[in-house]
DNA sequence: AGATTGTGCGCAACCGTTTGCGCCTTGGCA
DNA sequence: TGCCAAGGCGCAAACGGTTGCGCACAATCT
C-alpha cells in the first residue's frame, strides 16, 4: 500500500549488507558470493524491486530515451512511422517520448526544448509545416545531440535524414497519367516550404518535360495538406477556366478533396478526370473509386531512422558522426481512379 | 561543440559562487542579492542552460511524466485520444511516454513494467485484446500508482476510468435500424473479453427486446476488430443461410469488411442490407455508401482521462483517491448506409 | 612462520539539483 | 561601544544507483 517503490537500500537494510553489495549481486558481479547473490535475488523478487531508471540515467548520463517531434499523430502515415520507431527503440531497450508540433513552429521549438531538458539520448524529427527557421535544430547539432530527420527534412543542416523518393514517386505517377493518354495534367501542390512538396512538384515537372509536354503554370495550384484544401483547390482550378483531364495531388487528402469536389460537379472519375494521390493511406483503397496513389513505406522509414539514430548514439564518443541521407523507394499503386477502362464497381 | 549540457555547477564555477546560490538565484529566492541574480541569469542565458530534469526527478521523486499503454497508435480513434492526452499533459507541464501493446498481453505487461521503472507519475491504460489476466494492473493499484483506464477498462479493479456510452450508442444504433423498418438485424461482435464488445452487444440486445423482437442467437457473430474479420464474419453469416436485412457492427472496420463482402456478392447497401459501424472514423464518411456509425469523442476522452489522472497525482498524498467512472456520450451519425431512400451518390 | 594470493565485502565519490541550517558580515539601535 | 537582526551566501545531505579502491580475513605457498 505504500506509494513509493522499493530501493536497493531497502534490500540492503533488510539483509544487513551494503547497497553496493546489493547492486553487484543483482548484476552478477564475480566479487559476490553465491549465497549473498541468492539472498539478494530472492528478496528483490519478493519485494518486486524495480531498478529506478531515473537514478540510473543521472549516473550514466544516458536516459535510454528517444525524443520524437512529429507534426500530427492522427495522420495515418505518421502513426505508421511511429510504430516503426517504437518497435526498433523498444527492442534496443529505449523508450520513446512523442511530442506533437501540430504543424506549429512554436510548439516545435518548445518540444525540442522540453526534450533537451529531459536529456533524451537522441531525437527523431519531422518538421512542422509552419517552420521556416531552423536555429533550434542548428542548436541541437552544435550541442552534439544525435539527430535524424525523417520524411520532412530541412535543407542546409548537417544532419542525417531518411526520406522517401518523392521525386521518383511523383515522376512515375505523372508518367502513369501520361501513358494512360491524359493530355492536361494538373498538380495540387503541398505547402511551399516543405521539401516533400517541392520534390513532388519537381518530379511532376520533370516527367512532363521528358515526355514533351509544355509546362503550364496555371495547372499547378498550391493547395495545402487537407481534404478541404483539396476541394478548394479543385474549385479554383475549375473556376479558372481550366479543365484538366488528370490530377496529380501532393498527398491523399488533397486528392480525396479534389475527388469529392468533382463528384459534386457531376464530373466523373476516372472517365473525365483521372486522379492520383500520394501516401497510400488505407482510406484510398476504400473510397469510390479506389484511388491510385504512391505508397510510402512509413513503417520502414520509422525503423530505418531509428536504427540510424541508435547508431549515432552508440558511436557518439568516437569520431565524426558520419552523416547519412537515405531515400526509400516509393511504389505506384494503381487503382481505379486512373484506370482508362470502365469502372468495375457498380 | 561539446556533447554535454551546461549544469548549475558550470555556472557556479564561472561565477565563483556555490551551486546552491546559482540554484536559488534561478528561482528568485529572496536570500539572494539582486546583483548575483542578474549575473547568474545572464550567464545562464548566454550558455543556454537547461535544467537537468533527470536530476530534478530524482530529487523530487516526481518525473512529470505520464505513461500511456495503448493497443495501437495506428487506429484513428486511439490517435485522437492520444492527441487529447498530449494536449492536457503538456499544458500541465507533463511529458508523455507511449507504449503500444499491439493487442498483446505480454507486451502490455512489459510496458507496464518499463513505465514503472521509468517512475512515471501516473498511467493511462487501454487494455489489449489478448489480456485476460489483470495482476499487473492490480499490482499498480497496490503500489499506489495513479491509474486511469480509458475506452477499454477491466472489471473488478478499483480504478478510475473513462469510457463511452457503448451500451447507449449500440442501443440507439439498433433502434435506428428498427425504425427504418429493418426486421432481421444481425450483430458482428468484437472480441469477447473486451468490455466494449459486451456493452455494445448488450445495447443491441436490449433494443431488440424493447421493441418486441425475438432474439436470434445465430444472428450474432463474434468477429474481431479488423476489416478482414468483418468480411469473414459476413461470409459466415450468409453461408449459414441467414440473410439479415441489417447489420450492426461493433466497430467501423468490421462494418467496412462486411460492406466489402456484400458488394462482392452483389448485395446492395442500403437497399438490401443496411449497415452501421461504431467510432465514426474519418474513412466512414468517404466510402461508398457513406457509413452510418456511432461517434465516440476520442479527443475529449483523452483530455478527460488525463485531467482525472492529474487530479489523482496532485492529491496523491492526501486521503483516498476517490475513484471515478465517467461515461462520455456517443452520437449516432446517420449516413447513407442505412438510409431507406435511394442512394444519393450516382 | 611469514609472505602472498584471493575472496567477499564496505567506503566514498559521483551524476545534477534542492534545501535546511549555520556562518560571516554589515548596519542599526540602545 | 556593544548587541542583535538581517542579509547574503556556503556546507552538506539527500534522491538511487554504480564503481574504483581498499580492507579484513582465510587459504596457499615457500
Amino acid at each position: 500500500m505504500k506509494s513509493s517503490q522499493i530501493t536497493i537500500k531497502d534490500i540492503a537494510r533488510a539483509l544487513k549488507i551494503s547497497p553496493s553489495t546489493v547492486s553487484r549481486a543483482l548484476k552478477d558481479h564475480p566479487d559476490i558470493s553465491p549465497a549473498t547473490k541468492l539472498a539478494v535475488r530472492e528478496l528483490a523478487q519478493e519485494l518486486d524491486y524495480q531498478p529506478n531508471s531515473v537514478a540510473l540515467s543521472l549516473r550514466k548520463s544516458r536516459t535510454h530515451t528517444l525524443g520524437v517531434v512529429i507534426p500530427q499523430i492522427v495522420h495515418h502515415f505518421f502513426s505508421t512511422v511511429i510504430a516503426g520507431i517504437e518497435d526498433v527503440a523498444n527492442d534496443a531497450g529505449y523508450q520513446v517520448i512523442i511530442c506533437q508540433s501540430n504543424e506549429s513552429y512554436e510548439r516545435e521549438v518548445q518540444s525540442v526544448q522540453a526534450l533537451l531538458g529531459s536529456r533524451v539520448d537522441g531525437m527523431l524529427v519531422s518538421v512542422a509545416q509552419d517552420t521556416q527557421e531552423v536555429r533550434h535544430f542548428q542548436n541541437l547539432i552544435n550541442k552534439g545531440m544525435p539527430l535524424v530527420f525523417f520524411d520532412r527534412m530541412v535543407e542546409g543542416l548537417e544532419a542525417s535524414s531518411v526520406v522517401v523518393d518523392d521525386f521518383g514517386g511523383a515522376y512515375r505517377a505523372t508518367e502513369h497519367l501520361i501513358r494512360q493518354g491524359r493530355k492536361k495534367i494538373a498538380h495540387l501542390a503541398g505547402p511551399e516550404n516543405l521539401m516533400i512538396s517541392s520534390s513532388r512538384q519537381k518530379g511532376y515537372r520533370q516527367a512532363l518535360e521528358d515526355f514533351g509536354f509544355r509546362m503550364q503554370p496555371d495547372l499547378v495550384i498550391t493547395a495545402g495538406l487537407t481534404i478541404e484544401e483539396g476541394s478548394e483547390a479543385m474549385r479554383k482550378l475549375l473556376n479558372s477556366g481550366q479543365r484538366p483531364d488528370a490530377i496529380f495531388a501532393a498527398n491523399d487528402p488533397l486528392a480525396i478533396g479534389a475527388l469529392k469536389f468533382l463528384k459534386t460537379q457531376g464530373i466523373s472519375v476516372p472517365e473525365d478526370v483521372a486522379i492520383i494521390g500520394f501516401s497510400d493511406e488505407p482510406i484510398t483503397s476504400l473510397i469510390d473509386p479506389p484511388l491510385t496513389t504512391v505508397a510510402q513505406p512509413g513503417y520502414e522509414m520509422g525503423k530505418l531512422a531509428t536504427h540510424m539514430l541508435l547508431q549515432q548514439i552508440e558511436l557518439k564518443d568516437e569520431e565524426e558522426p558520419e552523416l547519412q541521407r537515405k531515400e526509400l523507394r516509393t511504389e505506384l499503386v494503381i487503382r481505379q481512379s486512373t484506370s482508362s477502362e470502365k469502372k468495375l464497381a457498380s
